[in-house]
DNA sequence: TGATTCGCCGGAAACGTTACCGTTGTTAAC
DNA sequence: GTTAACAACGGTAACGTTTCCGGCGAATCA
């Protein structure tokens, strides 16, 4: 660097001492009011630039967290808008968010897994925020470098004990009791829920479901099955089990809403009209559906909320480091739109079109 | 931070100076084979782990860029990918990617620009990925820095001098152009462009656009709406004076995907069928539109290509900050799907269902 | 044998800050 | 008039690395 301008030049230039020219950048007090003004004077005039790497070696901080999504190899709507919501949250803080997408075997023991340097190495951040879909194992490998976190915890698999963590959540049980309490409300009595169970996020979904059934003396109905890659496709394929149901079954609570288009794909090559013949719900309120009809009765999902909360729960946990485990969760907001009705002859989709949108 | 270990506490355990553990730490030569062992073996017993601030203090490099998404309160899911690419090369390199969200008003001088500290100060960055919609006095701003960047060309506003910047594009132009010829192969003839000149993206596709008309001496119909907030509405208000057109009108260019969508759902609303009545091009490939039927003929765009290309570039720039500037180009490639067809009594959409999938 | 090379290594000065502490000169207190 | 308090400031040691340079012993060469 050839016109590097360091504090040193600052002082030398005002005849005061680097103590004095650091004071004045931090806003600290001992200096007059005329040096103050000499000083900022004089780093204006030569436009320093503070090097914050040297600051934060010093204040052994980095004023940077780490935002790291694990095995998804792509950034989805869903988790973009967490990022969004952490982003924006550090920003308020004037704390740096680094960005990384990491993949691990979920069976590799703790001490084998090979963490990206900007975790391992010291320095480089105060603390991490884990998406994605994660594994006990990558985090008690986090624990172990006594890295302060905080997990994003719908997508866990496995038996951690979460009152050891400090994990944000949405509500996606109470979410899903909302929308199978709402079509019992519309008059649904043989309701089914789509699933895949193996996974804690949809066997969430069960649960809620199944409180709201027996709460109403209803029996639960769960077709149980495995997604491996696509959910479109399970819906898809689900769809046509449910064909035999009919007509007794009259309205489906899909996992998600991927899972609901492809029941509603599924259902409408058989010619069977959603929701005049069934009503169909569907959770995560997905983004770019708007051009889908009948528009999807779902379950909103506050992203960017999420994404507030872990970064401010990291922040508190940063200030604080004794912070007791906390389990934060958002609350879900059901969505009535057009995939919905009442049951019975159908009244179509325009028959019952009330948007709640907050 | 109780347990601290540093590079002098493995010298001291091991018997040796800090620069010969240093030299191994570097894999730098002129250590014994017997020393380096013992040293490794030190390292990896106390689990020490080196403080990377340190190393990039005295190194003077941050081992970091920075992605700065502009003037978009969302992360969309163009720009989620293109930030997918630029992470996924700066890992191969080991280097770190900060996201940051930044606002501007494009009226602002560059001087008056308050720009994000992890960009003003020092130390924090190596170069910058400006990426979202642009304007020059940003640019300028980042340029006064001295700062190594390069910049997401195609929504780019103003008339910077392009030849002064290091850019990655995608071909906007190439694209149309592309498409339009394949609507011209079909067999259309009376063939409408529905895009916002204001905006350069659309320019540029209108530009594609009447080149492939002329070459084909068909004449360029422009449909010109100014495009605020919502694409999807002027595609629906675009559709509404489209259907004056008709018949001769057979196919439509739209300058976006969302555009596209409008437009469907215009003609859909007012009876007209894609693509029996009408043939109609999107541009982007934008996800989450597998569900929409028809499938929309489009130009698909390499997101994570471009992200990768930005990212290579910069890096290239980091080795050689003489690098010349210069302009790459991403292709783009027609994906033929069911929302075009044959002029005429159209054939409908199982009737011509390639799909171009690379 | 003496001079030169070479492998290996340690000391110490950087890098650019902040934080601590001591030293002024001035004012207030008695 | 002496002491105490205080505002204002400078010097300097950290922070944890890398890098430079010099030294030492052994090996090589004349």
């Amino acid at each position: 660097m050839f016109e590097y301008v360091s504090i040193r030049d600052i002082a030398r230039r005002a005849g005061v001492g680097v103590s004095t020219v650091s004071r004045v950048l931090n806003d600290y007090p001992d200096t007059s009011q005329q040096t103050r003004e000499k000083v900022l004077r004089i780093i204006r005039e030569v436009n320093y630039r503070p090097n914050s790497r040297a600051r934060q070696l010093v204040k052994n901080t980095a004023e940077t967290i780490c935002f790291i999504l694990n095995n998804r190899d792509v950034i989805n709507p869903f988790h973009s808008r967490v990022l969004m919501g952490v982003a924006r949250y550090a920003r308020t803080l004037a704390k740096n968010v680094i960005f990384m997408q990491f993949d691990y075997p979920p069976d590799a023991p703790p001490n084998r897994l090979i963490l990206p340097p900007v975790i391992w190495e010291r320095g480089a951040l105060d603390g991490l925020v884990i998406a994605g879909t994660n594994y006990p194992n990558f985090i008690n490998a986090v624990k172990a470098l006594r890295i302060p976190f905080v997990v994003f915890g719908n997508n866990l698999f496995g038996d951690l004990q979460i009152r050891d963590l400090h994990s944000v959540w949405f509500d996606n049980e109470g979410g899903t009791r909302k929308s199978t309490e709402y079509l019992i409300e519309l008059g649904h009595q043989n309701i089914w829920c789509l699933v895949d169970t193996t996974k804690p996020w949809y066997r969430r979904c069960y649960d809620g479901y199944c409180q709201a059934m027996e709460q109403h003396q209803l029996r639960p109905h769960k077709l149980d099955v495995r997604i491996e890659d696509s959910p479109f496709n399970a819906g898809v394929e689900g769809a046509k089990q449910f064909l035999h149901l009919q007509p007794q079954l009259s309205a489906i609570v899909a996992g998600d809403d991927e899972i609901a288009l492809g029941v509603l794909s599924g259902l409408n090559q058989n010619g069977v009209r959603v929701p005049d013949d069934i009503s169909l719900v569907g959770f995560d309120d997905i983004e770019g559906l708007k051009f889908v009809r009948p528009l999807l009765t779902t379950v909103r999902v506050a992203k960017e909320k999420i994404g507030e909360e872990l970064a401010k729960l990291l922040f508190e946990l940063l200030q604080n480091r004794d912070l007791p485990p906390v389990k934060r969760t958002v609350s879900t907001e059901l969505l009535v739109r057009e995939s919905s009705a009442r049951p019975g002859r159908g009244l179509g989709s325009n028959g019952l079109s009330i948007e709640v949108v907050s």
